[in-house]
DNA sequence: TAGTTATTTAATAATACTATTAAATAACTC
DNA sequence: GAGTTATTTAATAGTATTATTAAATAACTA
């Protein structure tokens, strides 16, 4: 936390870090003072409610989450190897921020208003990708070089396969009796593995 | 909600539901009351403490959810029959309570000292199951009908497969622009796709 | 039916939390 | 440096929440 220059920008650090960690309602003002090093007031000075605070990092965590789907801008390589590109690149920004897919799960089954949040930022973004994806897949079959394929399972298969390592650590970690160390050198290897298992599930 | 004969039993399943929704930090004790139709003290005359009831209600899906993982006592079929059994169960078995693995990710990064009170209650399980399939995967190597594999990537693969369309079902409801009624349906069809990854992803 | 135990409620103590206000301090402007 | 604005704090109103207690009602037992 770099020391309070900003103290506007510390609340908002801290309160990132503790509603990520713990949600929004097990997480108070108070503590995000605390954790930031103010007055709780502080926090209502610049934010006026817990609600808007909050609502600010999940706008900004939308973001990120929109970044890390869609923009895998893609060269021109061969279908196969601009595929794994995006897999591996997809794979990495959940990494980055491995937080958050938890995060807007929990927020959105907590309170499902905050998906219309998401849909109003998003906005026709994941259609075009979509989209875009569905030309590339048709191409490519036609051609016969993979099998009957939907957007919407590939896509699913991805996202699965990208996020669950991320997402389910704690139990797998548990369930596997692996050492945090171990874990995340497992974590690296599911990086190609998931990159493998997508392309394989493309074959004819 | 049977006329509460048993209203011990109506707060268990109104905390359930709730719990399973929304959280524990986003429930109360008065909401749990009102919803199974009673005065707020009685959930306190029966369960004490809101953790303790809470305690009590995630011992239960803790169960169902190892129950989940490992009851596919599987017959002898074939390798790949067997595994696609399996694999097929698991998904049903998720389907049927699709709310547990939301409800254990997020209340165990919310409070992490929870993780004990599964790894107490599962003891060796999951250990056993794993050594059984690393013996039936090591047959299968040895006979070269599928190629080298870990059990921890395999295990990873079919729950991350299985368990993503119903973690993930808002945001990707929202994402394809599908209707409640579409999702189910693309839902049904991801049990098959499901099996074939895996097992494709085991070929040599 | 009288007495005993179990269930349920109303009332409330104790606490924690959000948000506001007024005052104090720091930073800035001219 | 005086005056103005921005930042920060202490104090607190208002509310909700968990948990307890004592009393009321229902159920059971002999």
């Amino acid at each position: 936390m770099s020391t309070d220059v900003n103290m506007e920008h510390a609340i908002l650090e801290s309160a990132t870090e503790l509603f990520l960690r713990k949600g929004f309602n097990a997480t108070s003002t108070t503590e995000i003072a605390r954790n930031a090093g103010c007055n709780q007031a502080l926090v209502h000075y610049y934010y006026r409610t817990k609600e808007r605070l909050f609502e600010a990092i999940f706008q900004e965590k939308i973001k990120v989450l929109v970044a890390a789907l869609l923009d895998v801008e893609s060269n021109d390589l061969p279908f196969f190897e601009r595929l794994a590109k995006r897999i591996e690149s997809h794979f990495e920004a959940i990494r980055k921020d491995s937080a958050l897919p938890l995060f807007f799960l929990s927020e959105i089954s907590a309170n499902p208003d905050r998906i219309d949040s998401i849909k109003s930022f998003v906005g026709d973004l994941p259609d075009r990708a979509i989209q875009k994806m569905h030309d590339e897949l048709n191409e490519e079959m036609s051609k016969g070089t993979i099998r009957p394929t939907a957007v919407k399972d590939l896509l699913m298969t991805i996202v699965s396969m990208n996020i669950m390592g991320f997402l389910g650590a704690p139990l797998f970690k548990l369930m596997t009796r692996q050492t945090d160390e171990a874990y995340e050198a497992f974590l690296d290897g599911r990086k190609k593995e998931n990159v493998r298992v997508v392309l394989q599930s493309l074959k004819p």
